[in-house]
Formats: C-alpha cells, sequence, structure tokens
DNA sequence: AATACTATCAACCGCTATTAG
DNA sequence: TCTAATAGCGGTTGATAGTAT
C-alpha cells in the first residue's frame, strides 16, 4: 500500500485564507520551516489541504515576496525569460526572487500578451496609402523584431548548453535543469557586459500593498534564498543589458540588425 | 444612482515526476 | 518492486474592485 492520505477531503475548507488561518501557517513555517505539507494540516488544525497550505505560503506569505506593479526592467526581463524559456513559470520566476510564479503568470496573462499584441497590431498598421516596400518596412516591426529575439536567445542558450556539457560533464543527468539555468544566468551576465552603460535606476516599484507582507512576516520569519540570486539577474546592470537589448518602449526602432549587437556585444563567451 | 462591462489576482484544477510505505 | 500519495508546475476559473454607460 501508499502512504495515508494527508488530509480529510470531506472536510477540507476551499476558498478566499482568513488572516486568521494565515497566522497559524505562518507560525507552523516559522517553527517546522517550509516543506512537509502533508503535516501541516493535521498538526494546525486547518482545515485546508495541504496542497492548499504550500500554495499559499509560496504565492502570498513567504518572506520577501514583492507585490504590486512591475517596474519597467521587470517587464523587459519577464519578456525577454519567458521568450527565452517558454511559459515555464517558475523558472521565469526563479530569475525574479521577489515575485512568484503565480504572480509572473498573472502579469504575463494580463498585462504583458495584450501588450505585446498592442505592439504588434500598431507596427502592423491598418490599409494606408502606403507602398509595397512601405508595408514591408512596418510590417510586423514589432514582431519580426520579436522573432529575432526569441531566435538570438534560443541560439545561445544551445551554444552555452554545448559549452558547458563540453566543458563540465558528458553525462547530461538531473542537473540538467540547473545546467540551463547557470547558462541562462550567464547570458543575461554577458548582456549586461554588452550593454553600453549602467544608466540603469531600478524603478523600485511603489506597489501599495505589497511589502505589507514582507514587513509583517519578514520580523517573523528570516528571508530564504532561492539561489536565483545567485544567478546575478537582479543585477541592474543585467537589466539594463536587457532594457537596451529590447528596446521595448522607446519607439524608435534598431536600425542595426542584432547580429551586430551579438558580434559587437559579446553575447557569448 | 443603477447597471453592465472589464481587469485583476488569489485560489483551484489537473497533470507529471518523485517519493514513502 | 509496486502502489498510491505528495510536491510542484502550468492552465483556468471565479470573486471582486474599478470603470464606463
Amino acid at each position: 500500500m501508499g502512504r495515508p492520505p494527508c488530509c480529510d477531503k470531506d472536510g477540507v475548507k476551499k476558498g478566499p485564507w482568513t488572516p486568521e488561518e494565515d497566522i497559524i501557517l505562518v507560525s507552523y513555517v516559522q517553527d517546522h520551516g517550509p516543506g512537509n505539507w502533508r503535516a501541516v494540516p493535521p498538526n494546525t488544525g486547518l482545515m485546508r489541504c495541504s496542497k492548499s497550505c504550500r500554495l499559499r505560503w509560496t504565492n502570498y506569505l513567504r518572506p520577501g515576496i514583492r507585490r504590486g506593479n512591475f517596474s519597467e526592467q521587470e517587464e523587459k526581463h519577464i519578456v525577454q525569460l519567458q521568450a527565452l524559456l517558454g511559459n515555464r513559470w517558475a523558472a521565469i520566476a526563479s530569475y525574479l526572487p521577489d515575485r512568484t510564479d503565480n504572480d509572473i503568470k498573472n502579469y504575463w496573462n494580463t498585462h504583458l500578451k495584450k501588450k505585446l499584441l498592442h505592439r504588434t497590431s500598431t507596427a502592423t498598421p491598418a490599409p494606408a496609402p502606403t507602398t509595397h516596400k512601405d508595408q514591408n518596412n512596418n510590417k510586423g516591426q514589432w514582431e519580426r523584431r520579436l522573432q529575432t529575439d526569441i531566435h538570438l536567445a534560443r541560439q545561445a542558450l544551445r551554444e552555452a548548453l554545448s559549452l558547458d556539457t563540453a566543458s563540465t560533464s558528458a553525462t547530461p543527468g538531473p542537473a540538467a535543469y540547473a545546467l540551463s539555468a547557470q547558462n541562462v544566468s550567464r547570458m543575461l551576465d554577458d548582456w549586461a557586459v554588452a550593454a553600453d552603460s549602467a544608466s540603469s535606476e531600478v524603478t523600485e516599484c511603489s506597489g501599495g500593498s505589497t511589502a505589507s507582507n514582507g514587513t509583517l512576516w519578514s520580523s517573523l520569519l528570516g528571508r530564504e534564498s532561492t539561489g536565483a540570486a545567485a544567478a546575478g539577474v537582479e543585477d541592474p546592470a543585467a537589466l539594463s543589458a536587457i532594457e537596451s537589448w529590447l528596446l521595448l518602449d522607446d519607439g524608435t526602432d534598431r536600425q542595426q540588425p542584432p547580429e551586430q549587437e551579438q558580434s559587437g556585444g559579446q553575447l557569448l563567451p
């Protein structure tokens, strides 16, 4: 036989968490640490499924979570990482350690997807008295730029992976993801180097509700490191590099093809 | 002021890989 | 070794706040 069930499925409570439940959960995690979620409901008396407890902790109660508005840098960072990794929100979130995967996923679905669509549509103007040549020039400017970016990112990742597999170990094992994550962070570092200047004032988001949990619970709990910090992605220079690479909002089309930036900017070692 | 519509986000659902018994 | 539960992930939903009519 297998394990006994973690909680009574019949008496399990659903819906929004109350502040009292939050406090119980935080107190428990403070004493026992995160993990072993199946032990949480029976030990705390919470009428919640272990899954729900884990979700509540990771998405809301975990210290160090920043909520509220995403900065421009974060936006571009997410766009870049999404192009690179796809909808692997947990992986993307590991490069934005103070954001949860759920937050990033929500932000992507509600804001960024629309933004990208809007840019695509504005880059492909409706019927206008333009010549065929003009149409070609304007057609999907943003879309083409994005596709080029995606292509470059993938190429860079492939090369980085091949470099590492050659230099480290020939056996692709369970560390495969760690390996790729390592390389992604290296790429980001490279972009940082490629960036001309660090005109990178990280716009501190002034989200209202945001730090509330952090300040509330950080007094109770120490901040855990996610390992992503080691990736060095929070480096403002890296963010600035991505910004300059993407040129999302400046309204000016890039004059040089990305290839030139790659060769000039040393995208890869 | 009332109603309809839209946007946001917390939480749930379903799936897969891993792990305990 | 096998079976069933857990952990974790991405997709989706539903409640609610905000805005438009």
